[in-house]
Order: C-alpha cells, then sequence, then structure tokens
DNA sequence: GCCCCGTTTACACGATCGTTTGAAACAGGG
DNA sequence: CCCTGTTTCAAACGATCGTGTAAACGGGGC
C-alpha cells in the first residue's frame, strides 16, 4: 500500500460525499463534515469557500469514475465489434452501480434532485449530459425500428430503476424478507439488465400523439 | 361548487404538502410552510405538535388516495374478470401518478426515502406494505412460471420508473429537447407501461444464485 | 537565528431554525 | 352582557446554521 495520507483537502471531500448521501445537503451542516474528516470547520470555508463549492466538488469527484468506466467499457465493445443491446446495456447500469459503495453517489445525485434542483440540474447537465447522449445515440442503432423519442423514454425508464436501486435499497429488502438485497450488485444486475433489455426491445404500442 | 372553506388545519397541511415535495423536509421551514398557508407560524406546533408530525399527517393525507384509487381499479378488474398483465401494471401504475398533480407526492416519497430514512420508512411500511403484497401476489398470479424472487426484483424496478418520472422530470426534458414531457401522464404511461409489461414477461437469464 | 507563507485554529457575527409562551381575538350559549 | 373554550397572534427562547476574521502554528529558505 502507499503510505500517503489523503490530503486535508480530499479528506472534506470524502467526509462530505459519505454525509451528504446519507442525509442530503440540508441535513449536513458544515460543522458535521469537518467534524467527521477531523478537522476545524472554518477549513472547509477555507479550501472551498463555501458549502456549494464543497457539493459541487463533490458531484465532479464522484462522477469522473463513473464517466471514465463507462467510457472504458464502451471502447472495450467497439474493439471487440459488439453492438448487441444487452452489452451496451450493461456497460450503462455497471459502472453506475459500481462506482462507489453501494451506489451512494447516485443517492447524493437522487436528493440533489429533490433538494437543490437548480443546483442539480447545472451539475447534471455539466457532468453528465454528453455521456447520455452517446447512449442514446447507440441505443438507437441497436434498435433502428425504434423512435428516438421512445428509446428516451425508455432510456429515462432506466434511470429510475437505477437511481431507486440506490436510494431505496431498504423497501424490496422488507417486502422479500431480505431475499432480495439491492446492495448485492451482481445478483441486483443478473436481474435488471434482462428486465432493461427486454423493456427497450418492447413493440411500440400505437399512441395517438 | 360547495363553499366550505377547508379548515386552517387543512390548509396547513396543504401548503406543506406543497413545499415538502418542492424543497424536502430540511429544506422547508415552518415559517415557510404558515406563510404559504397564510397563517401564523405557531399554529403548525398549535395543531400538530411539531413539523414532523405534519410531515405524518401530509403523508398519510395523500397516501390514501392512491390507495383507494389502486383498490378500486383492482376491484374493477376482478369484477370483469380481467388478469392480463398489462391492466394489472396499469391498475397499480396509474394511481401513483394520478394522485396529485404532477405526482409531488411520489416526489415527496423519494425526498424523504432519501432525507429522512428513518421516519420514511415506518411511514412506508404503515400506509403501503399491504398494497405492495397484494399486487405482488397478483403479478406471481399472472406470470406462474416466473420465481416470486424474480417478480420482486422487478416490482422493485417498477418503483424505480414510478418514482423517478416523478422526481427528475427535467431531466428527460432536457436531454429530449422538450419532446418528452413526463407531465404529460397520458403519454407517459403509453410508454411506461409496455415497457414494464415487456421487462415483466422477460424470459430469466439463468443466474448462479 | 529569523522570517515567510500555506495551513489550521478558536471565536464571534448575524441569520434562521423549531418550539414555547401568554395574551388578544373570536365564537356561541347562558 | 359575561363567561368559556377555541383559535390566532406577536414576541421571545435557546440552539444551530453558514461564514468571516484574526491569531497561532510549522516547516523550508535566507
Amino acid at each position: 500500500m502507499d503510505g500517503d495520507q489523503p490530503s486535508s483537502r480530499d479528506r472534506l471531500i470524502i467526509a462530505a460525499q459519505r454525509l451528504f448521501a446519507r442525509h442530503g445537503y440540508n441535513g449536513v451542516s458544515v460543522r458535521d463534515i469537518a467534524a467527521e474528516a477531523g478537522m476545524n470547520s472554518a477549513s472547509i470555508g477555507y479550501y472551498f469557500g463555501g458549502k456549494e463549492n464543497l457539493l459541487a466538488e463533490v458531484y465532479r469527484r464522484s462522477a469522473a469514475p463513473m464517466k471514465a468506466e463507462r467510457r472504458r467499457r464502451l471502447a472495450e465493445l467497439d474493439e471487440a465489434g459488439i453492438t448487441d443491446l444487452p452489452a451496451l446495456i450493461d456497460a450503462f447500469v455497471r459502472p453506475a452501480l459500481l462506482a462507489d459503495e453501494s451506489g451512494s453517489f447516485l443517492r447524493l445525485r437522487t436528493i440533489l434532485s429533490a433538494e437543490n434542483s437548480d443546483i442539480f440540474s447545472s451539475l447534471t447537465a455539466e457532468n453528465f449530459d454528453d455521456t447520455s447522449a452517446e447512449f442514446i445515440d447507440r441505443l438507437c442503432r441497436a434498435l433502428p425500428n425504434r423512435a428516438r423519442t421512445e428509446i428516451m423514454w425508455r432510456f429515462h425508464f432506466m434511470l429510475g430503476t437505477l437511481y431507486y436501486s440506490a436510494t431505496g435499497p431498504q423497501r424490496i429488502a422488507t417486502i422479500s424478507d431480505g431475499q432480495c438485497d439491492p446492495h448485492d450488485v451482481d445478483r441486483l444486475l443478473a436481474s435488471l439488465v434482462p428486465f432493461l433489455v427486454a423493456g427497450f426491445s418492447a413493440q411500440e404500442k400505437d399512441v395517438l400523439s
């Protein structure tokens, strides 16, 4: 192991990531974060200039590896010439659930989207709009006789299954008496990917609009 | 129209419902709620004894019509002898999105699940566990050669698509340049129900576990 | 030795939080 | 009209919020 300790700045980001994901943005004070990191509460003003900037830093820090992993898997698919739907969906879904332990970043994003929708939308657009567009393009290519609008709806539904698995895991665990554990990522994916593949492949119902 | 004005107590609940759904629990102060209802902030202490009790009241008040509508539609199905999957899923999904304008109750529940997971789980169990079990039973009957565990996973995914449609609607609207509007409930359902039907009907992938 | 400068600390500021209080305003029956 | 119980109000409570400030710390270059 490398003996380098994380810098004070990093310790703050890590502590904030954990607490924000657990209790939301408004539910955590700068004093809480500083205490979790073992530092003085004024240091977050020193390093980031304020609580909001710390949040932005947490968001960027967490989004980066997830984006990178998605890109890596896409490149892998390209190299192997694979274009089938299951592989594509897996390449999108798996990095989101593996990015950090038990998807605490997805949880953070869900909370932000509800609590601070203005801050959230700008952060999301900044960090994810390009990746999403890329995946929608590929989905359209994998499903050539589905309308692009319909694909976008289904992409939207897929995001829902992803976020909810990270946000509300205790619900399914309760209902199933512990038989379904959303923290077991491999088991979750084994059910989620076929579910999504079938959903994406569904015949379009004739809608009036 | 009936000339009865809503009672002061009801006005507070309605105002709280709106604000909680918009900004979360921690993001709204009792003074905000009182102002929205046009009353003094002390009245929420007078009527409910505290902010948390007001939240519980809001939750119960919002959950009731949604539950009732689901039951009504199920009874309708029973009466007509309908047991097919699309009708069943529609009976579960539609009341959630129609219960109040643009699913603000789903939004509230998502926020609570993330912000105050302890309060939330008790409220959810109190208000929804029976309904969920009922639907899972019916899903198992409609899909007799799928394992119950798998059905529960897919039920979990369905909840995700529901909640996310209410929580993060702006995302899909942005990505699609406004072509997909999650507030258009009919259009949303026209895409969502076939998606879910296909997902529920999917072949099970052979999982090791 | 000394100073310098990036870091960390303790502390105070004004604002706002949830809640409580006590009295004013209100209603209706005697 | 007064009495009684309910509802509303302004004001204040102690606690905690995010932030700013100024002093103390500590290791490398002179």
